[in-house]
DNA sequence: TATAAATAGGATGAATTTATCCGAAATAAA
DNA sequence: TTTATTTCGGATAAATTCATCCTATTTATA
C-alpha cells in the first residue's frame, strides 16, 4: 500500500511527535532504533520531511529532530503520506490508466473509487497528536 | 496500490472474458495491444494466472488464452490479485509491522482496519463477468 | 510425419526502490 | 576560535520489480 520509505516515515514522525511533546529532540539513530529502520535510509526520509515542512531539524551540537508541539495536533497523517509517496495512492487510477475519470472509466473505477475515498479521508482526519497519544499511552506500537 | 504486473493481470483477465464470452482465443500479441502492455511481461503474467487457474491456456497451432463460460461469473477480482500480489495489501500490516494485530496494533491499525476491509469486500464481491460485461458494453476501457 | 503456430520458461537486462557510506556544512559549548 | 556533535547531500551499492530475448515444448493441420 504504503511504499517502505513512507512506512518508515510515518512511524518516525509519530515517535518525533511525542518526543517532542516532552520537549526531547531525537536523532536519526534513536529514531531507526525505536522503529526499527535503518538509520542511514531513515536520514534520507526525515530529509524529505523536514523539506516538507512536516518535521523540523537543528543542526550542530545539541540538535536532532522535532515538532513544534502546536503542529502536532494540526499534522494530518495525509501530509507526510504526500511529502514522501505523493498523492498517487488516493488520486491515480486503480490499473494504471492515465486518462481515467468518470467519463473515460478503468473497468474498476467506480468500486475503487469508494476504497480510495475512504483512505482518503482517513489520512486526512487522522492527526498525528492521535497517532502519538496511543503510543503514549502504551496501546499501539512502532515496532515487532 | 497494486503492482504493475498486477494491473496488466486484471485488464488482461478481463480481456479474456470478452472474448471467451463470444468464444474467441487470443494471444498475448492481441492481449498486450488491447491492454497497452509490453508483450513478453504480459506472457509472464498470463502464465501466473494459468499456474493458478484463474484462466486456461491452450498450447500450439489455434491456440490462446481463454476463460472457461461459467467461470467468468464466478472468478472474482481477488482471486487474480492474490495469484500475482498474494493477499499482503489487505491481510498486512499497514505500517509493515511483523505483529500486528488486536493485542500489538501498530498507529493505524484501527483506522486501517476499516479501508482494508473495505478493499477486500470489494475485491471479493466484483467479479470478472461484471468487468466484462461494462467493456462490452463501452461504458469502461481498458486504455488509454 | 513434417511443418507452422502457439505457449512455457530460463537467462538476461533496465529501471526503480531500498539501503549504505562518507565528506561537507552548521552549530553549541569549551 | 577550536572542537565535538549533528544534520545535509552526493555517490554508490544491493535488492526488487519491470521488461526483453531466445529456445524448448506442444499441438493442429496439411
Amino acid at each position: 500500500m504504503f511504499s517502505k520509505a513512507c512506512e518508515y516515515g510515518i512511524k518516525a514522525a509519530i515517535f518525533i511527535a511525542v518526543n517532542s511533546s516532552e520537549n526531547n529532540r531525537v536523532s536519526p539513530k534513536e529514531i531507526s532504533e525505536e522503529i526499527d529502520s535503518p538509520q542511514a535510509f531513515t536520514a534520507k526520509i526525515l530529509q524529505a520531511l523536514v523539506r516538507n515542512h512536516v518535521i523540523k531539524s537543528v543542526r550542530g551540537a545539541y540538535g536532532g529532530f522535532e515538532i513544534e508541539k502546536d503542529k502536532i495536533a494540526t499534522t494530518k497523517l495525509s501530509e507526510i503520506v504526500y511529502a514522501i509517496d505523493g498523492d498517487g495512492i488516493y488520486k491515480g487510477c486503480g490499473l494504471g490508466l492515465h486518462t481515467c475519470n468518470e467519463n473515460h472509466p478503468c473497468p474498476v473505477h467506480d468500486k475503487f473509487k469508494v476504497v480510495r475515498e475512504e483512505l482518503r479521508e482517513m489520512l486526512e482526519n487522522t492527526s498525528l497528536e492521535q497517532l502519538a497519544l496511543d503510543i503514549k499511552a502504551g496501546v499501539s506500537f512502532l515496532k515487532i
